[in-house]
RNA sequence: CGGGCCGUGGCGCAGCCUGGCUAGCGCGCUUGCUUGGGGUGCAAGAGGUCGCGAGUUCAAAUCUCGCCGGCCCGACCA
């Protein structure tokens, strides 16, 4: 079996590594479900605690809205029920009695969540609304793709409103870098910070801020989205407020999102042949201790030695395993958390012992060296954190390296064409490409797409000088062009 | 819905072209002993409507037809 996430093979070894992305019989689940198991929900509910976090340091509420919606409320907002009508889940039949109105299952809740603003918001007093919802998604796609686009995934969604544009976009704007933030420094995932297209937008959405990042393989995914909805949910739901004025206005409002997609892409960031490589912010355990002794004489100092070790790494503030398993070798240990992706392996043996020190190994490199026992809890804590540093580097390489830049749309295509050829292959193209309104139609000949065009400081360091059409003005950005997930 | 590939114990596969005895292999699993610095070794054992249906034949996992399901590449999309 080829154990390869550099390219499409990957999933062979990582449902069985992470999570069950078993497509079984559909009489008895749905196609292209997902099932995540602990290994995997482990990584996700670091992640959720530290993204929750965020949130509420920002003012943000956890709230929760119904899983079903009538269908009626879809059709109120013209471009959202256009957008997703393919996709949409919907029950006609409850209780054993066909239903007057469907309901559909939320494919995303600003609709529902509209309509309730509308009910709680009055004054201008009432604003801002900061609520965030964690929750299950389902889009009946045409196809899935394990972890990426499964028809019914977990995410969370913020949906908050604003008494003006101006806040709404300060606000869209802060949770894009509120997960380009937590991309980085959380998932060590380099990401471009950037604004859609017109045509790659959210159905509904005035403007649409996304992160993008670049896989092994060099194909783009969009990891999180942050929209500005304008006036368009508020309209379309009767979200209206009295200012100070004492005139009526109607909300401005924006919704954010990221989900279990962002696990496969730390998997296709950062893992390699041998299993997954988690960077240590997202690892439940930190490191696993292997004691090794060949005589019941030596069992006994071992353990005990490993279960010091333990405390001590557990006093700086570290998950530990101690892998006492009897029934195992060492050596099929170390495989074993090797798979898992525990970013410290620590070897204590006997010769250890007598030489007052063990022998830690980095998953990410494959280095190992001996270390003193002394003080090790804080000196390990140190190392995972510049462990942390350089994966986060080593992927920023890997984006520079796969990144060119092109002047014209015709460069653009040379570039990426090439890379058709080699099945997987992708790059990023930096465009600085000329105010063209048809952009998207012709990148999309040859199977790119305009990811975004980047804001705020450029990934690669360079100020951008390109064009590039947005929402029908021109910014004067350059956009990022690449094959996607 | 188009193009390609595939369906054989839990997982991964061989066998099919050229039909033939009791359908094999690796991993995993169970029991026992053994072993231990990178997947210990040995022994015994459990586990199968060969995707479904029909046809051809003395005989079908193998050939023919139909159906179902899956994967990959597109269209759609987080």
């Amino acid at each position: 079996m080829s154990i390869t996430p550099r390219n499409e093979d990957f999933a062979a070894w990582y449902q069985d590594v992470v999570l069950q992305g078993d497509m079984a019989e559909p009489a008895e689940v749905v196609k292209g479900c997902m099932v995540i198991r602990p290994n995997g929900y482990a990584v996700w509910e670091r992640l959720q605690a530290d993204l929750d976090r965020r949130f509420k340091e920002t003012g943000h509420k956890n709230v929760y809205f119904p899983m079903f919606i009538p269908e009626s409320f879809l059709r109120k907002e013209a471009e959202h029920v256009e957008g997703f009508s393919p996709e949409l889940a919907v029950v006609t039949i409850a209780g054993g009695k066909k239903l007057e109105e469907p309901y559909v299952v939320r494919p995303t809740s600003e609709t529902i969540i509209g309509h309730f603003f509308a009910k709680w918001i009055q004054s201008y007093r009432d604003l801002p609304l900061l609520y965030n919802q964690w929750a299950n998604v389902v889009r009946w796609e045409l196809r899935t793709r394990m972890f990426l686009r499964t028809s019914e995934f977990l995410w969370q969604e913020g949906h908050t409103a604003h008494a003006s544009e101006e806040e709404a976009r300060e606000e869209a704007v802060r949770m894009l870098h509120v997960y380009g933030d937590v991309a980085e420094q959380v998932m060590a995932m380099p990401v471009i910070r950037g604004v859609k297209t017109r045509a790659e937008k959210f159905a509904g959405a005035a403007r649409s801020f996304c992160i993008e990042a670049m896989m092994q393989n060099g194909l783009a995914l969009q990891a999180g989205t942050s929209h500005e909805l304008g006036q368009n949910f508020g309209k379309a739901f009767n979200v209206q407020y009295q200012s100070k004025e004492g005139k009526l206005e109607y909300v401005w409002q924006t919704s954010w999102g990221v989900s279990t997609r962002l696990i496969g892409g730390l998997i296709m960031t950062h893992s390699d042949d041998k299993g997954l490589v988690l960077p240590p912010k997202l690892a439940p355990v930190k490191a696993a201790i292997v004691p090794i002794y060949r005589k019941d004489t030596d069992k006994g100092t071992v353990l005990e030695t490993a279960s010091r070790i333990a405390g001590d790494l557990r006093g700086a503030g570290m998950e530990v395993e101690v892998d006492a398993r009897e029934e195992h070798s060492p050596g099929h240990k170390f495989f074993y958390w090797e798979r898992l992706g525990v970013p410290l392996t620590i070897e204590l043996g006997p010769r250890d012992i007598a030489a007052g020190q063990c022998v830690v190994k980095r998953r990410d490199l494959g280095t190992k060296e001996p270390m003193g026992l002394e003080g090790i809890g804080a000196r390990l804590a140190e190392g995972l954190e510049r462990m942390q540093g350089e994966l986060l580097e080593a992927a920023r390489g890997r984006l520079r390296a796969n990144t060119v830049e092109a002047e014209t749309l015709e460069e653009v295509k040379e570039i990426l064409t090439p890379a058709t050829a080699e099945k997987g292959g992708g790059k990023f193209v930096m465009a600085y490409i000329k105010d063209d309104p048809e952009c998207d139609a012709k990148v999309k000949e040859f199977r790119a797409s305009v990811r975004c065009i980047p804001v705020g400081d450029d990934p690669l360091g360079r100020e951008g000088e390109g064009r590039c059409v947005v929402t029908g003005e021109t910014v004067g950005k350059r956009s990022v062009i690449a094959k996607a997930y």
